[in-house]
Parts: structure tokens; sequence; C-alpha cells
DNA sequence: CGGTGTGAAGTTCTTCACAGCC
DNA sequence: GGCTGTGAAGAACTTCACACCG
């Protein structure tokens, strides 16, 4: 059976939720609260969660400790993964210097940079910048899962097809551009000005669905709180 | 007419691919054409612009510069936005220094954190920490758009909603947690774990596919690269 | 009762396919 | 011939609603 990808999207999500309240001591949360929780609706809970197994117990809800261990196992995260991060500039070195970045299960334990005057820099126990040239024999050496781009939008196709060349499968890529990829890799990007691009679409619609709506003073409700 | 999120979303990608084809010295580009570059599907891309209006010329396609004012003007990038940045941590700092993080039209006007040692430091010209207290006078003060949320999970939450009765109406957050907004204020998640939590389903399912294949022995196509 | 799991209904989003134009 | 713009068809996703269970 094939899950829709938007489901996997949001297996993270009830992780991550289930882990705040198993931390607050719930031990038991219905689709409802959870829903609320997240603003997701509980079918849209129910369903997603069908997919993969029947977790919970009619009259009560979900065992919490239960349903984490059983999506900590569907999304792989009951094994570690290694990534490699290339580009140590600004962005790299945030990531790597981020504690919260790599949580349970996963560790970078290697990094890549074009710059020689970085080359050999130790960031910490067994981890040295290396050369671009080491790319690939540390990928296979290591069996590295995943790779985080970090590098220059100009830089950032290329690292990616070496990348894939080497049979990596998963790459989290920070570089403002659109990656090429064959079939059978992921890519996930992450791209903050994306995100503030669409939001000032319906910023503009505010200002100006008020300004018109002034204009013809057709308001039926008050207006509240600034401009 | 109400247009569907999942289109604006798109929007900012067309833009950024269509600067990318105007840097490049193209003036014409045809909806394959762009949609082989974002491997998105050509009607995709013609119904996405269809929303807003007719920019096309049959037998020719779009000229470059004029769908890229569209979607400047569509998406409101034809001014400035001004956004504040709340917490100057590890986060914080990575933002407010990343020179490409705040292109065309955006700019933080303000900054405030918790931590009294950093406030009062200068960080450029007429940009200095400033204390909590002080959030909701500047944001009226200075009309801003947008908040930018980079503390820690803990006291997300807090500052989501400060900055919502402060009347901000776009929030960008980097905290790890599902925020509460009321309907009409925009968020946007900054998450890097979620992303690698869900590919690592795919990895996993890789790797057990491919063991359980390897097992009963039934390859169809023969296994490249490694694992 | 309260709540899950799930077919079926409903809705939203994507792709097709073609008229119309360059 | 090549390509847009767009209703209509199709696919994907979400929500409903209810049987069934604790």
């Amino acid at each position: 059976m094939q899950i829709p990808e938007v489901v996997i999207l949001r297996l993270p999500v009830y992780l991550r939720a289930l882990r705040a309240i198993d931390r607050d001591g719930g031990e038991v949360i219905s689709s409802r609260g959870l829903g609320e929780y997240l603003q997701i609706t509980p079918a849209q809970i129910r369903k997603d969660l069908s997919y993969f197994g029947r977790f919970g117990r009619q009259g009560t809800g979900y065992n919490v400790k239960r349903l984490l261990n059983e999506l900590r196992q569907i999304l792989g995260l009951d094994r570690e993964w290694t990534a490699c991060l290339i580009g140590l500039g600004r962005l790299g070195r945030a990531i790597v210097g981020y504690p919260g970045f790599t949580p349970e299960g996963f560790r970078i334990v290697a990094i890549f940079d074009v710059n020689p005057k970085l080359v050999g820099k130790g960031l910490r126990k067994n981890l040295k910048v290396q050369p671009m040239s080491e790319l690939c024999g540390t990928i296979l050496e290591h069996q590295i899962d995943i790779g985080i781009v970090a590098v220059p939008a100009a830089q950032a196709q290329g690292v990616i097809s070496q990348l894939i060349a080497c049979g990596v499968k998963a790459i989290l890529n920070y570089a403002p551009i659109a990656p090429q990829v064959p079939e059978g890799v992921k890519v996930r990007n992450i791209d903050p000005v994306l995100s503030l691009q669409s939001m000032t679409y319906h910023l503009r619609i505010l200002r100006e669905g008020k300004q018109t709506a002034v204009a013809r003073g057709n308001w039926t409700t008050p207006l509240r709180g600034r401009r």
C-alpha cells in the first residue's frame, strides 16, 4: 500500500506533540485532544494513524507512550541516521553548532568545504573539515545516509548531484534553488525566504482589502487593531 | 475569488526561477520550460497563473521581465515590509547576520531579547537589542508587519501571543512547536527537524524494502549503488 | 457514553484536452 | 507548429458518519 506523502509529513508533527504531552505527564490522549493541540481535525489524525495500524482503544484514546514508540518505529527513528554537512559558512556553522538540530537519532559524522583554510580544522572530536575531493570516499566508508547542503546557491546543484552520485538518497537543502534529482531521492528544502514571500501575499490582501472596504464603507464587523 | 493556499505557496518558487532565468539572459519562457526547470507540470503553472490574469502570449510563452513584475506585485514584493526578530541566541544571530535572508523587500528594524546582557547591544546603525517590555510599543511605532520568532520552544507560544496582541498578522516561527493562532494570522514554521524525520521514513522503507526484496530474490532491475 | 477505525461522501487540487491565438 | 487559458475530468486528500468496542 502506498501512503500519501502528506500523511508522512504529518507524522513527525504528531510525534512532537506526543513528546510534549508525555513530558507533561499525559498518559492517554484522544484524537480530539491531539487535534485541539495541533489544530488538526480528529478524523484526520485517526485516518492518518489507521494507515499504519490500530493503535487506539475505543472509549479511551491512544496510550501516549505506546503511540510514541509506534511513530518512532514507523519513521525509522528507533535507529541512528548519519549525516554529512557540506558547506561550513555562516549557515553551516549555525547548523553544526545548534544543539537542538541533531535530536535523537541523527548525527553529523562528516563536514566538507571547498575553502582550503577551513579544511583540517577540527570542530570536535573525530570531526574535521574535509576537502570536497573526499566526499564520495567518506560517504561510502561511513555509510552516510543524509546530505545537508549549506553551500551558496551557485554551487548547490553541483553538490547535490555529487551526493546522489555517491548513493545518498536523502538531502536536506538550505540553498535557495529548486534541486533536480532523480526519482527515488528525497529532498527537503529549507527556505525561509519563500515562507516570507508567501506571507506578504496575505499581508497585501489584508491591507488592500481594508483600504477598499474603508473606501466603500461597507464594514460588517468593527475594525479591530491597527492598520 | 478565493485562491488556494497551495497556489500562493508556489508563486515565490516561480518568482525565484524567473529571476534565475532573467539573470541568465532568458527573455521568454514557456510553461513547459519553466516546468522542466522546477519539476512542475506545465498545466499546473498555467492554471496557477491564470488565477491572477493572462500574462502569456500564445505560441510564444511568457515574457520573463513582465511575469517577474506581475508576480512581485501579486506577492506584495513591490514594497518594503518590516520585520522584528525576537530572540538573539545562536539562531537569531545567524538570521540577522545572514545576508541573503532579507532579500528585496524585507528589513529587520527591531530586535528583542530577554537577556539583559544583550539588551542595548548595537548590531548595526539604528538597530539595538531591546528588552521584551518594549515589544508592543516598538511594533506599533514602527508599524512592524512580520514577527520572526527565534526563541526556545518553551517561550515561543508566549512570544507569538504577544506579537498577535500587538496586531502582528504574519509570523515566521523557528521554534519547534505548533503555534496556536487566531484566524487571520498567518504563520510559517521553519523546522529542519521535521523535514529530517519525514525523510527517514523513506530511508527506512528503502532499506527494509531492499532487504525483503533480496530475501525473496525478486529483483526486477539490477541494484545500483550501495546499501 | 466516549472514542476508535473506516467505508463513503465531499471537497480540493491536479491534469487533461482543446479552442483560440500568434 | 507552438503555446496559452480554461472548462471538464480525474486524482488526491479530507471530512463525515456510523458500526463497533471498552
